[in-house]
DNA sequence: TTTT
DNA sequence: TTTT
């Protein structure tokens, strides 16, 4: 079908360590377990709930996995961008089941780490490619307008040049 | 959770008509059956490969139900957007199953037709409130965006002269 | 038109504080300067770069403007939904100027606070109606799916009853 | 800034054909010139309002320029995600300049044609790599989600039968 | 079950 | 300048 598009958005917490297995021949698969949860004010009764939603996050990206393994922790938030996709598989009764995953796979995949308490690699994904912004592959090296780099981060003194 | 975001944005194709069912007090619910797929050329042989994956969406917003029972066909290419929602369930032989849906409810949510062959609606959503661009509620009388001066300077026209 | 979207996604820290003003009739905008930046590794030199984008945020939707006003710093992290604008003005020197910002207003924009040093709100909206999710209306009384309320955000006990 | 997300969605319209240049060194630059509309019924008088956004969208991923260039017309319904960059120019009379622009480059720029009415292609990208799905680069021989089991049971066939 |  |  030409023209579709099939993707998801998470900002959420990891309910756990990150899952790396390896495929036979070595290529690294993390599994991430994601929270997302909204919260509401009942209207009848006034009190405050809160719905969790569990989201199974899985990473074919080397590079992703790399940055899976070395930075994310239980806890740590992450921006997430894949795709949706359903498995059909078997467990160990024969019963047919079928799982839906967020799949960070190829382009159009992104992982972020939204809290920059990270150890050496400062939230940054050190020298993967593609860190906060892409998936895989080389970025260019040369940026396309090298103008204003203004400082970001908390702390940093922003307000510099802000052209606005 | 303090700052979770939880998004599906899918662009596919309807894979039959939508099924409106009912809930005991009458509001509507409306099951879409959508398709996206990709497509890629192995690098091995050269052929043409398409892989489909199908998303079960459903609507709990009144006003995209009716949307859905009105325009949308099996075939219609759509733009949906809302949120990733795992449900348990019992099949009959006392099973349980989860399903993942794309959930479109409350705010945050959209539907839009992508192909225009609509009668005579247009492919817009009629006198809907929120038509193409939200999924519920009533909309101010005034446009999204039509007073206003948001920043710097003389109030601005809004003229659709944009240079380019 | 029939069909269009139109939406822009951040995820960013604020320039300085939030600058509320009011309209005539007492409506509050809030605007917001956000950067975004991207690294990379200048492939010839080795060097790390790094490219700051400031976007300008404008929020037009009292309950966000509410938010901004009572939660958002300089330095602050947020998740922005909103729509791209363009809107022409004159300088004082009679100068024609368009500006382009990402306006919140009405549905399917958001604001969301990623980090949770939030005082005694927790990151949280308070009685914001739609707080995380939504922009402004009354959210349901009732979530859809009351089912298994898992706890969120670090150091909370999270692994309860993750499903997998 | 670790962790920051620059993310344009739009779905709209070309108000004209592409425009196609190249830089000093040969790499094409398109330029497109996308609407988005909205429409609105206002409460007052009931009448139907409709007000269109004009996007300047530039691409600088080869790939993607030729599809451009070969596929799309002014009228086409395009799919396009990218980031928003702006620019600082001097006008002819030496006046400084903001122009703000989505720009597709580099991972997570996508651009998907919505009307199949192409002449041979398809409305898929031909040969492309990355064809709907991604901005560039080589596309690994696999499919995106070929084999893998990604998580609990047994191996997936992966047939095309979700039951619903 | 769609679409190309 | 598009589209409905």
């Amino acid at each position: 079908m030409a023209g579709s598009v099939n993707k998801v958005i998470l900002v959420g917490n990891l309910g756990k360590d990150p899952e790396i297995r390896r495929t036979q021949d070595g290529r690294p698969i993390a599994n991430l377990s994601v929270a997302t949860s909204e919260t509401w004010r009942d209207k009848a009764t006034g009190e405050r709930k809160e719905k969790t939603e569990w989201h199974r996050v899985v990473i074919f990206n080397e590079g992703l996995c790399k940055v899976a393994e070395q930075y994310l922790k239980k806890g740590a938030k992450i921006y997430v961008e894949g795709a949706l996709q359903t498995r059909k598989w078997t467990d160990q009764s024969g019963v047919e089941k079928y799982s839906t995953e967020v799949v960070l796979q190829g382009f159009n995949s992104t992982l972020t780490m939204l809290d920059g308490r990270s150890g050496g690699g400062g939230g940054s994904f050190g020298d993967e490619p593609g860190g906060d912004f892409g998936s895989s592959g080389p970025v260019s090296s040369a940026p396309r307008r090298p103008v204003a780099a203004a400082g970001g981060g908390r702390n940093s003194d922003m307000d510099d040049d802000i052209p606005f």
